[in-house]
DNA sequence: AACCAGTGTGCAAACGATTGCGCCAAATTA
DNA sequence: TAATTTGGCGCAATCGTTTGCACACTGGTT
């Protein structure tokens, strides 16, 4: 019972009319007539008719699917940039193709093969932390299948790619500190391989420089992430002969086990500012007093917003003219509100 | 250059034989010979040939896509959920188009209507918060696309679903507390109107009963989640003549709720167990001594090996032979361990 | 010599929608 | 009145793949 939907052959039969004038007629054709359009609409909407998809995207050659690999959705950066992405490829009516590398260089290698075969018409990518090789994004490039990195970017000339730029988010959590009297400021930084670490580093020196303090290098301290070497990087600052006020720490995590020391050893007073990861974070009965917002969700939407541009971009008539779009999102921070 | 990908035409072309010899070499069909077979898939190997997924959806009328319409990816829950999904759906070749309702009954209906267009196989969904009216999930059924609904059931008769159990775990939980030497056990309960709340009571009962001990219902007391209505709740506990020595906190958010206000009216001893819904919180200083864990990953391949059953399965003869899945994951205590 | 079985291959239709081209009639113009 | 425009519509090809059917061999059995 009212099984198969209706195609255009069926209205067609049905008005004694050709497929051709029906497909016409509900694209508003113009060389259709008005009496035929409406006769025609008003069947279509009886029979619920609805276009078939697949049909179409076969017959364009495209599949208006884009695909997004990222690490982790249990990572709210990432559950939240996804909802951005959402948004926008409903908005422009393409569909969203996702996976989890679950930061493995593997699964992620094997999902990119998967979405050839799928065919998908644009690639959205935060790269695996695993990764290390990545030819398996540079296969795309060569059949002409646009790539946009986000979040965590590969090491690569000539990409398309949206990130945050933490420095200025940085500097303005630095300088929030010193406006709030503090004049010692350590800083728990995260491993020096990352691009991320550098860029906190350096909106550090820019605060501390502009305000005509001098740069301690000894008070910007790396850090694994693990809370064991959270800890050891603690007692390094404690232990320092210009023992900092505040501290502004690489992640949410981090700042959750350097405060947490900090209560064990019974000190107080030391405020830390951190970069927004964790939104639980909030509802803790201890938590940085300031944080840098990198705003996954904008930074999904305008990912997403370049890749379908992109993908709709005629094609440019030489390779060299090719423009690469680096979008990067300013950081910012944000003081929490007293309860 | 290199530009668009091979087709089965042009391997034919090459090879001077027909597609339909093509075609069937590749798929390994018994009437192709055997040289003719390497020949071909030789070639196709060398011209990196896949085949066209949308000619074939197209073909076969199928779309070969599940969609998955659940309200909050940042619900870690569902983060967890969606990536059994997932991993089943790759496993059988499926593609999964997933969308957020963000618990919002208008945006739920938007997004069945636009897997409806989408033409997908089978839908799987867990419905938002304040969706009171069904009839768009109906007409999926009318349509014969199987919908199979996890975690959040709607209160509708025949209908395929997985959830999990409640009772189970928090007999469990209670008969741990008693088993640690409490006698007056409470529970801080969500909305009587909740199924959850129903089963989590339920279990209660149960594990009270199974000890001879009689059921006080003045210790269950329900709360509409929020921190206020939490600490209210609390009030009434601390109050009761039978003071309660361990407490069954709804979720995570509740069981923080509650400590952090235990906390500060310098009250301590009393012990929590509450379900899992938040990884962070045994990052914290204070957490349950326990949890109700229900699986989520494990949730989300059973929903997904069910639908895809579903697709597959003959069409039933009669309407009224049909059998509906009615899946029950049962919920597990998990102890903490101690630092 | 006629028949059959098996093996290997090709032809052509089908799936649903779009679109360039051509055709016919009515309306306008010369 | 004849010539030209134009509004309205149909024909048929096209996209890539699968598959039922027909056909042409070869070799063996009556």
């Amino acid at each position: 019972m009212s099984n198969k939907p209706a195609t255009i052959k069926e209205i067609a039969k049905i008005l004694k009319i050709s497929v051709s004038t029906v497909s016409r007629a509900l694209n508003d054709h113009s060389s259709i007539g008005l009496v035929t359009k409406q006769r025609v609409k008003k069947l279509a909407a009886d029979l619920n008719y609805e276009p078939n998809q697949r049909a179409i995207q076969f017959l364009h050659g495209k599949s208006f699917v884009i695909g997004v690999i990222l690490p982790e959705l249990s990572e709210s950066f990432f559950s939240e940039a996804i909802s951005g992405i959402e948004d926008i490829a409903y908005k422009r009516n393409y569909t969203v193709l996702l996976a989890q590398s679950h930061d493995d260089a593997e699964r992620e290698k094997l999902l990119v093969e998967k979405m050839k075969t799928q065919r998908v018409d644009g690639l959205l990518v935060s790269v695996s932390k695993t990764t290390s090789t990545y030819e398996h994004f540079e296969m795309f490039k060569k059949v002409n299948i646009p790539v946009v990195f986000f979040d965590r970017i590969p090491p690569l000339k000539d990409i398309h790619y949206v990130a945050s730029n933490l420095e200025t988010g940085t500097y303005e959590a630095v300088n929030f500190l010193l406006k709030k009297g503090h004049r010692t400021i350590g800083m728990i930084n995260g491993p020096n391989t990352l691009l991320a670490s550098h860029e906190r580093k350096e909106g550090y020196i820019k605060a501390m420089v502009s305000n005509r303090l001098k740069f301690d290098p000894s008070l910007v301290i790396s850090c694994d992430l693990s809370e064991a070497s959270t800890i050891t990087a603690m007692d390094a600052m404690l232990n320092h002969k210009r023992k900092p006020a505040a501290i502004v720490t690489f992640n949410d995590y981090v700042a959750l086990f350097a405060m947490r020391y900090a209560r064990s050893l019974n000190l107080s007073g030391i405020d830390f500012v951190s970069y927004a990861n964790l939104p639980i974070i909030s509802y803790m009965d201890y938590s940085p007093i300031a944080s840098v917002e990198q705003f996954p969700y904008r930074q999904g939407k305008k990912a997403a917003d370049i890749l379908i541009d992109l993908i709709n971009k005629p094609k440019s008539q030489s390779e060299v003219e090719q423009a690469y779009f680096n979008i990067v999102v300013e950081s910012e921070l944000i003081v929490s509100k007293l309860p």
